[in-house]
DNA sequence: CGGCTACTTGACCAGATTCAACTCTTGTGG
DNA sequence: CCACAAGAGTTGAATCTGGTCAAGTAGCCG
């Protein structure tokens, strides 16, 4: 493990940037890396929490299944995002599963470690907070979304937010850079992976996308821009 | 305002439990307290932060408006709990307005206050996480009972809540101590008036609640129980 | 009272889910 | 290396939940 690099790393993160070096330091000192690959799981719903991560390379997803067995996708996460914030609040369980989309390396601290930078380092706290508040914002807006959206406006808004955070230029457009089925979709914006098909079709005779097997690229986003935001 | 009580009631808040005395008294000298009239409004969405709220007696809520005007009702905030979160991780305006349901009394505190309190004191941090946390757990929840259960579900879900955060028992039942209208109980249930007016009058049929103009009485929380239960 | 707001209910309609059948990829093991 | 099973996607048809439209009633306040 690279000492300097991974200060830098770490000085770059939603959770520890902005701390003085000391601070840093001790952040370093209590935490270690790891490999996740490919599907592997981080941890699991109403497990007892006992670490938090953060992401340096790869993608993750955070996703809760109902007692139904029906499953929602929270967000994926992305270098310099945490995941297991339930190690900031303290709270005894994971509310979701965390697995890797990707291969992927992420920095791991026990639940304690976090604790102590918490009470020791008042900027380790307010970035903690701004992390908190920034994702109850974001939930609170895809609660407005599914309130009073149609499902087509839903998808649009969807790829647009995928694309914006994890896209890749490419010849034909964005490409949303990991692997994403109808079903993964479907999670996301609240509805089925038939009607995501169906809607990809459409869009997709219309050039407005080109997708296949677990692939998405936003052609004519500003085209989805419009849909987005066109009432009903 | 009578000091020694201010400082019982603010001891007992989400935000400011387990403070040492010092902190306490810090948090009385830069907090004053306000009366709210029914349907005042605290602050409205997009208004630059200027001020965190906390509930002492009444009751408020929150909500945001959509670009064409739909409304979605957050949460209902009692005694105890915070109004303008926003305030605690420095963000630049209230993502949603805040008003009275009833006649209340808050506590104001300015920005740079609680700004200053989260630096100095660690337990005010760690209690601002775990607000968050809770908040943002539960609209995750909502979400995903808005993405996979009925609408009746989400009904029955939602009464249930509010009996239990803001009941009150009678000779029928457990009344909602509010006035709460169809139109409400639509802008948390994610569904139209109508729809609601309608499973209402069935469930009163069967005896399951009473309600009338902005009055909702649950007769039968159990059998509310096991619709917000089964599938589908 | 008169007017406003809340509520109710019927009729109709449509967006979206469900059901079902089929195709195309991919990757695994014989 | 090929075969074939499993996974992913497509699409039509039927269905239905819940929204929209419309019209009217009941309760409340000035």
């Amino acid at each position: 493990m690279d000492r300097e690099t991974d200060l830098d790393i770490l000085a770059r993160t939603e959770l520890f940037r902005a701390l003085p070096r000391e601070a840093l330091d001790e952040v370093r000192r209590s935490s270690s890396r790891k490999r996740v690959g490919k599907g592997d799981v981080l941890f699991h719903q109403d497990e007892p929490v006992s670490t938090l991560y953060i992401v340096v390379v790869g993608r993750l997803r955070a996703l809760q299944t109902t007692a139904e067995g029906n499953q929602v996708i929270i967000r994926y996460l992305g270098p310099g995002e945490i995941a297991g914030y339930a190690a900031l609040d303290d709270s005894a369980t994971y509310p979701g599963t965390v697995a890797a989309v990707d291969d992927s390396h992420v920095i791991g601290l026990s639940k304690g470690a976090i604790r102590r930078l918490l009470e020791r380092f008042p900027q380790v706290a307010l970035n903690a907070l701004s992390v908190l508040g920034n994702r109850y914002r974001e939930t609170q807006l895809r609660l407005r979304e599914l309130s009073t959206e149609s499902v087509e406006r839903r998808l649009a808004r969807t790829i647009l937010r995928l694309g914006s955070q994890a896209g890749r230029r490419t010849a034909h457009g964005i490409e949303i850079a990991f692997p994403l089925s109808r079903q993964d979709l479907a999670e996301m914006a609240g509805t089925t992976l038939h009607t995501v098909s169906r809607t990809l079709s459409g869009w997709e005779k219309d050039g407005l996308v080109m997708s296949g097997r677990r692939r998405v690229i936003l052609c004519r986003p500003e085209a989805l821009t419009v849909i987005a935001e066109t009432a009903p």
